[in-house]
DNA sequence: CCTACCGATCGGTAGG
DNA sequence: CCTACCGATCGGTAGG
């Protein structure tokens, strides 16, 4: 990105605003004097509000797609697999951009026939995620657990890093992405320690 | 609940819609519609729509919180009331009820002054739930670990369940409890393989 | 619980 | 990029 369109500065807007109070209780007169314009000034960039939650959602899609194909046709093994999958959510999650809990929290205020483009983009993601997970149940890499949830609950998991971008004084990223890595791979319990009931 | 009053139900059907819709892209002549009268009706049960957000969100708050003040008083190993909670966390985020969805999701949308009284509710809650964690780890049950990092990941990846309610066929709440609970304790990685590098 | 209606504000357009 | 303005719709009230 050499330079910042004008559209680019209004996106970048939209998404804070739209974090910040939802899509829609963000009004495009809220958008305007963010950007130091009038409203109306605002459609010569753009051409509805709808029009930038899409550029939002499919941009940061298109991210997750492209790595998760990169990765799922890859020689690492399966855990190594899931691994660098984990370490992308934490990245784009604590990236103090706005982008990630836009797309996470608003994509239900997308209108067909971009919300079923998106959902499925969404199954398709998932569809892969589970299947690495799957071969390395079948390699024994990993515990015959079921799939699905373990990928909802290991997608879920990292969500609240958006939420925490304005602390991000007190930890950096590696360190969190150590401790929640850790707590996944291997559990919060000491191993010495007798739990089960 | 003896008997279902109007006000009950107005705001059961207004968290469906908050949840489907959001707080915001909701009417209050959706809701009237929902529940079968027209909008100006709806103001001899309820004084504003603000209001409605208000109980659903401090209903729920006031579950976690007593449900919080009795496991942290009681004297179970900081390990039980961990799994307590995680249990208690996975068993309203399932219950098909809207209302864990609309608090977790529009919170935001509260106003002075409580928004304020909602946000120290949930701090309080925090505090005390981090502490039993601390005293998990100083007592060698917990590996030494980040305890804010812990919770705010265990309370974040029990979450998808809100969105999860009409496929509750696949498997019973008990079936997820336990898949995520291991998770949890003792990591999805099988004891034999080694996988640090 | 309804009809009738309010002031405010919404997303967006016309025309320059 | 602005002024001026649009039809629609919002949360809510008056009065019965």
């Amino acid at each position: 990105m050499i330079k910042k369109s004008k559209k680019h500065i209004i996106i970048e807007e939209a998404a804070r605003l739209f974090r910040e109070k939802g899509y829609s209780a963000t009004t495009m007169r809220d958008l305007a004097a963010q950007v130091g314009m009038e409203a109306a000034s605002l459609y010569n960039h753009i051409k509805s509000k709808e029009e930038i939650l899409n550029e939002i959602c499919f941009s940061l899609a298109r991210t997750y797609s492209s790595k998760m194909q990169e990765v799922y046709y890859s020689d690492y093994t399966p855990i190594s697999k899931i691994k660098k999958l984990i370490a992308l959510h934490i990245q784009i999650n604590s990236m103090s951009s706005p982008l990630a809990t836009v797309m996470n929290d608003e994509w239900k205020h997308l209108t067909e026939p971009c919300k079923t483009e998106f959902l499925d983009m969404r199954k398709k993601y998932e569809y892969q995620f589970i299947d690495i997970i799957q071969q390395g149940i079948d390699k024994g890499e990993i515990k015959n657990m079921n799939p699905r949830i373990a990928l909802y609950t290991l997608l879920s998991s990292v969500r609240w890093l958006q939420h925490w971008y304005h602390a991000n004084q007190e930890h950096n990223v590696n360190d969190i992405k150590k401790n929640i890595m850790e707590l996944f791979l291997s559990g919060m319990i000491e191993n010495q320690y007798e739990w089960k009931n």
